[in-house]
DNA sequence: CATGAATGAGGCTTCATTCAT
DNA sequence: GATGAATGAAGCCTCATTCAT
């Protein structure tokens, strides 16, 4: 429906694949066009047919990965009925996607914030839009009551992003494995129960 | 006291001052041996009569950086008395240090997480200690009843660090300036006391 | 009929005559791969999309060289019948290729001792054949009587070509004009006669 | 008794102490300066006190080892009567010169014919001291009769010289052992009585 | 739709060498 | 007699990118 698949040329799809492959291994600056070629079994010059440029190529690349993993998130959004379930399914499948999806998660863990040129991507925007939701959330929820009234939205999303990206980048780096569920669990805890005892 | 700076060469200071100034601007992979050594008013070849490699020179510089801050920490925590008061100063303390000193920030948000080699270098102790600090602080918190004894000090502490890092992002990224007082009692506010109304 | 020198892109083969070329002035280590280009006419790029290495390229061209030369000698010495012919053909022979092709004396006799990597390299199998070639014929010549039947083949062998060597390191090192044949016919006769009274 | 032991400086000695042992491992133009100097316990600075160059450098330490060198072969030579029987002993004592004296042997076989420099240079001229000192013993055994009154004397040496050195490449290159007693009677057998049967 | 030859800019690094102290 | 800080030239190589076919 997204009008993109429907007759994408051969080359173009190899491309995309190649690239998201070697991503999964190598990050961004150190994959070569030669290799993302070869491993495409295309030659060099194909991908500034369909690519402007290689970051042309990752946000097209991003921008893909995105698009699917936000339409996952808020497809199980519309099951939480009250505001503090749907960010606990936030934090869930984020993580979820974060761990399954190591492309996605490497580029806006890691590889993203490096770029400037990246805010102004249009992958950059799907980004906003996923903190958007997030804040939308919070903000139903303190208009609700569930969420204490004089909560800091901003801030609150703020800890919901940094805790989410941060018990991940130690799977993401080093590969350490993670109890989704428990951890998800454990987050929401803090952030709604607080530690305090 | 550090016994380090007293008799070092002077071109090595102007190295590491030129290489800190720079990344105050830009990322470590766009910066080149020939600016380092411009800026530095040096010649190239004499960054590799200190330094190993462009990475050695980072690390080193981020080394130095970082003890100065952990340093100023574990100053600044002894003057609390209760365990969740000595988080609230390292999240303070943190933010300040964060944003006052963009090269450290910068380093450890972006650039590190990129190189799996930054993980067995020197300077990733320093970070390791900062992490254990923390840690040890949130058991001694569990210990004394202060914090809840069912809380998972390992989340916890990854809670505590994402928020302060990501609560940084956009400071260190766009360049929009933080209330970091209010922001370090926001998080802290979330986290020891939830959010749930 | 080698199959190689069809399809060859211009490029690379600009870029091996320009090499042989050089080779006849200087030393390997002494010629840059940016002479090699220029030279060439070509980029200093594209020297590394054809050869991994200027290593590389060194042994591509030697190898080139060396299949010319012993393929000529192999020719030559189906038309001698006895094995004191044949090698004396060959000494003929590989004196006047040694002074003909300045590029495969001076890399044999000067340049590739120095190189421990280059006894793994392909071209020096081509040595190695070369070697084995003139053993055979030394066995031969011992087996049909012709060589005295106490003669060690392997150490025929090294006087004969170091014999032919020596004799050509005037030449090639300084310039000093050389009678091939009649240097061919002493060797030979000092080898297989002997000077003794 | 040449006058230069004496009173050399410690730095002096230790340079070419450690020179010389760098040149039994190594090959000559991949030896630094930083090298020398740190396995000499100096810095990079006082080679140049004592030495106009790395190649000046080079060729003193040959000179030394070479003077030892051709000193003990005159001795040697004194004690053979025939000419021939000189002529063994050089051939002797050059592979055992060649064999211990690894220095030696790697920079006349290989180093020093790369350069033009070096025949120039004063160690040269041992170089044509003891190749002279072959020339004169063949010439006297022509005029005493021992050796063919034909015999060409340069080409003579030349072979004579060749063998010698061919016969060590084997194990200055390889390390493969020689057995150096049954080499120098072969190569002589070879020679002077020639290998036809 | 795709190839493949070629570019060019510049990156990092090495090293012999000098000179003030 | 020796140090050590600094130079500068150049070397090899990488890589994103273009363009004619």
């Amino acid at each position: 429906m997204t009008g993109k698949e429907k007759s994408d040329p051969p080359g173009r799809i190899k491309i995309m694949a190649s690239f998201s492959g070697l991503m999964q291994e190598k990050d961004f600056s150190s994959i070569t066009t030669a290799q993302i070629a070869k491993n495409a079994g295309v030659t060099e010059g194909l991908i500034y047919k369909y690519f402007k440029d290689k970051k042309d190529l990752l946000y097209q690349v991003l921008d893909a990965h995105f698009q699917e993993f936000h339409e996952k998130i808020k497809i199980r959004i519309t099951q939480a009925t009250s505001s503090i379930a749907k960010l606990d399914l936030i934090i869930l499948a984020s993580l979820e996607e974060y761990l399954e999806n190591r492309l996605l998660s490497k580029i806006i863990l890691l590889e993203v914030r490096n770029s400037r040129a990246f805010f102004n991507s249009g992958a950059y925007k799907m980004v906003t839009i996923y903190a958007r939701t997030i804040l939308k959330i919070i903000q139903e929820g303190i208009a609700s009551g569930e969420i204490a009234a004089d909560t800091n939205p901003y801030l609150l999303r703020k800890v919901i992003i940094g805790a989410i990206e941060h018990a991940c980048l130690g799977e993401v780096i080093f590969g350490k494995p993670l109890d989704i569920e428990k951890t998800a669990a454990g987050i929401s805890d803090i952030i709604f129960n607080g530690v305090k005892a």
